[in-house]
DNA sequence: ATCCCGAGGG
DNA sequence: CCCTCTGGAT
């Protein structure tokens, strides 16, 4: 569709990020964050339960768990074996509960119970680090303070070749360097939708890719 | 580098 | 069985 002229994919990140966004715009004009939520503190909780899980399990008990628990105040004073076991099939999740409950009762007494929208002080929250809040940022309060890279937007950027690094930090760099300001908080959702439905982890359907033409890992 | 941890797909 | 899923803390 969109005309890559003379673009390969050896041509520099920078030349080919452009047709790259245009063509994963056109291809998900939907594309956004897929974790149900009605507030920040439910994007933050949600987000957390997030790692190394899918969207659609995290969906699956936030329900619940949001009836159960609609406010911070809640979540910190929950009886931690009951918040276990509400987010037990996320995996991981004594870690997990811990951290909700710790991060809500620091949101409770340092924030009168609303989440605080800088990087700065999120960044200070249990079970919180760049990738999460750099969700709650963008989604929850529309600033795009950097890139959420996770497990999708890092294997994506590896084989689009838009970076050679593995740290995410690194990664997040990398992409805010390439990427314009007014992108931040879309490319994210482009690239992981793209992951999800095109790019996948084990059996990349690089027949079926947009990207195909523009892609140092394009198999045949 | 290692641990936390469940569930579904291939 | 092995890999992967919107990671973070030690």
């Amino acid at each position: 569709m969109t005309s890559a002229a003379n673009l390969t994919p050896d041509a520099p990140a920078a030349d080919r990020i452009p047709v790259i966004l245009e063509r994963l715009h056109q291809e998900y004009p939907d594309a956004r964050c897929a974790l149900h939520h009605e507030n920040p503190l439910q994007l933050l909780v949600a987000t957390i339960l997030s790692a190394q899980c899918t969207d659609e399990r995290v969906n699956q008990v936030t329900p619940e768990l949001f009836a159960r628990y609609p406010t911070a105040e809640a979540f910190a004073q929950a009886d931690l074996e009951e918040l276990e076991q509400a987010v037990r099939s996320t995996g991981f999740y004594r870690n997990k509960a811990r951290n909700i409950q710790q991060a809500c009762r620091r949101i409770v007494a340092e924030y009168g119970g609303q989440v605080p929208d800088t990087m700065e002080e999120l960044l200070t929250l249990p079970g919180v680090a760049r990738k999460t809040a750099n969700v709650v940022l963008g989604t929850a309060f529309g600033i795009a303070d950097g890139i959420v890279v996770d497990t999708h937007v890092k294997r994506l950027a590896n084989r689009l070749g838009l970076t050679q690094e593995s740290n995410p930090e690194k990664i997040e760099r990398d992409l805010q360097a390439l990427v314009p300001r007014e992108e931040w908080i879309d490319i994210s959702h482009l690239l992981i939708f793209h992951g999800r439905q095109v790019c996948s982890a084990r059996k990349p359907r690089c027949a079926a890719c947009v990207l195909n033409d523009l892609c140092p890992s394009a198999q045949v």
